[in-house]
DNA sequence: CTTTCAAATGAAATCGATTACAAAGACCTT
DNA sequence: AAGGTCTTTGTAATCGATTTCATTTGAAAG
């Protein structure tokens, strides 16, 4: 591994004439930048990331936490974060915590030690307490999911009155038993803002509620199946199911008509992000697209901001939604 | 941002003292140990990782470089390597090619750069020669797609046997009007494999070939519905399909359907790595299960070999598989 | 009372880059 | 010819850790 200092022996020059040919930094004659340009391919030299980064103090490295990659929903947003980053000389660094807060501290020591410039959340374990600790050291940001007590920056949209907009439809369809299907962390804010929308809504048309507290296991398409098989066990009037996300409602969907109900006509479903899911389902799903890859763009831009000059105030951003009808609530 | 040499100044001790502490590389006294732990309490160090690892040559970082985290498939694999990774104090940084060349010679500086101590390719857009050239200088692991002309270690299955058994799930069920259907690079090795075993199959009973060239668009529903669309209008004696992944698989039974076809007495469809998409799609499909956690932990252990060892030879790895039996091929 | 060895600590080199500063030479200008 | 500017290069400090080597101290052994 030929480091800069073979590099400027063998071109006969100091290291400083090396450093300023690869940087295009300073004056240097056409001459010796041939001899170094000569002695780097000669040596087949490549510049040691670890020391530029620690002379300069800034890795161009940005990281991003997020529960797993296997939820594709993030996908996008981590495609914005990343159109971004690259036109601004940033990588990105994607980790999964898999809801494990050790494994989260773990990856924010990259953050606490200077690995990388900053961190976006896009779905995260950390307390509120630890959140309000990190945004005053670092620059951090948090997408879809965030801590509305928490004073650090968050790119989102408005979980309630979506999930409004969606009961909404299913109550002017003139149901009136309609049932709520949930799996995984209820701490999270969107959990929490789908929850409200839906208790809220039915509570001021004085209708009844029907749903299970939500376990604590993961995004899965036969736990909704079970939700769903327990609520119509217990309820069979339920026409209708407001659920958190596409595979949830695929997973209700199974378990309708393996009743033999058809949908839409004997029961409608909505699901939540417009993933894959919701197409392949059958029939496919209505649901809310949100602008996911703006969402990721937007934080990564801000965290440029924040980066660049650490007194950048916090930003709070809803981004657009819009429902999608498809046939498992149009008749 | 409080160094190593403010921690020294504050406990009174040499910074050599403070490196002791903290690593509990070397004797040190009660007294001064609680002196250094106070001083590091009382300003909050964080000792910088970049000057570490630039001391001692070692960052103990593995990248992963994958098309994109949206393929779901991937992600156990990814959960495999963390495993093992995260065992031996590895940290894993997960970077998205989207198959774009430029983008993971960028990514891949990082492991030129000494960013990283070693790199695997779940799916690689680098060319053989390159492979072969990083190879020889870095430690690396090809896992399910690879280059059988690159003497770099792979970990991966038998695309070409298990394609087979699925070939002969649908002549043993007597169909003899079989359709193929990809979308997506032709260039990587699963693709060929499966293609190759789809021929010689019907070429060995003497049966036609029913395939469109593959589209270099992205793996998707659409484009499979379109393909199927144009291969049943065009040979509308086709009984199955056999396809290459579970996603592609969605699409052709929705085009079966919206035709009025049932499946599986009219029609049979099959898929590839049992994702989610297998069990949502209605009928459930008949797919190739992987044991991809396997796959990723293996490539891992590997590369730590090598990385502790730069002489350890490259190992090439086929795991097992399963065939999923579900409707849409059963009777 | 010397010798020996372990425990405890610090000074300084080191990892591989960037960059401030200094200095020297070339080329004009007046 | 003196002074000024621009180009070109090198020396050495610096980033923040680890680690080698040397030194000191104190206790045990002879």
């Amino acid at each position: 591994m030929p480091t800069i200092e073979q590099v400027a022996l063998l071109a006969k020059v100091s290291v400083a004439t090396v450093s300023r040919v690869i940087n295009n930094s300073a004056y240097v004659s056409d001459d010796t930048r041939q001899r170094v340009n000569d002695a780097i391919e000669r040596l087949n030299y490549q510049p040691n990331a670890l020391g530029k980064m620690l002379r300069k103090e800034s890795t161009q490295l940005i990281l991003v936490l997020l529960h797993s990659v296997d939820n594709p929903f993030f996908s996008k947003i981590i495609q914005g974060i990343e159109e971004v980053a690259h036109q601004h000389q940033y990588n990105v660094i994607i980790c999964n915590t898999y809801g494990d807060l050790d494994r989260e501290q773990h990856y924010l020591n990259m953050l606490k030690n200077h690995l990388v410039d900053g961190a976006i959340f896009i779905s995260n374990t950390t307390s509120v307490k630890d959140m309000e600790w990190l945004e005053k050291h670092y620059p951090i940001a948090q997408v879809v999911e965030y801590y509305h007590d928490c004073s650090s920056a968050y790119f989102s949209i408005d979980f309630y009155k979506a999930s409004t907009d969606m009961m909404n439809i299913l109550l002017d369809a003139g149901h009136k038993h309609i049932g709520f299907v949930h799996t995984g962390s209820s701490s999270i804010i969107s959990a929490q803002e789908k929850f409200r929308a839906y208790v809220e809504s039915l509570q001021q048309k004085q209708l009844p509620l029907y749903s299970v507290y939500p376990t604590e296991v993961l995004f899965g398409f036969s736990e909704a199946k079970a939700q769903a098989e327990y609520l119509l066990n217990k309820h069979p009037e339920i026409t209708a199911f407001f659920s958190t996300s596409d595979m949830l409602a695929a997973g209700i969907i199974d378990e309708l008509l393996v009743r033999g109900k058809s949908i839409p006509e004997d029961a409608m479903v909505t699901g939540f992000d417009n993933t894959d899911y919701s197409i392949i389902s059958t029939p496919m799903i209505t649901t809310v697209e949100l602008n996911s890859f703006d969402l990721g763009s937007k934080a990564m831009e801000y965290l440029l901001r924040k980066i660049s000059d650490k007194k950048t105030e916090p930003e709070y951003y809803f981004g657009d939604y819009r429902i999608v009808h498809r046939t498992s609530t149009k008749k």
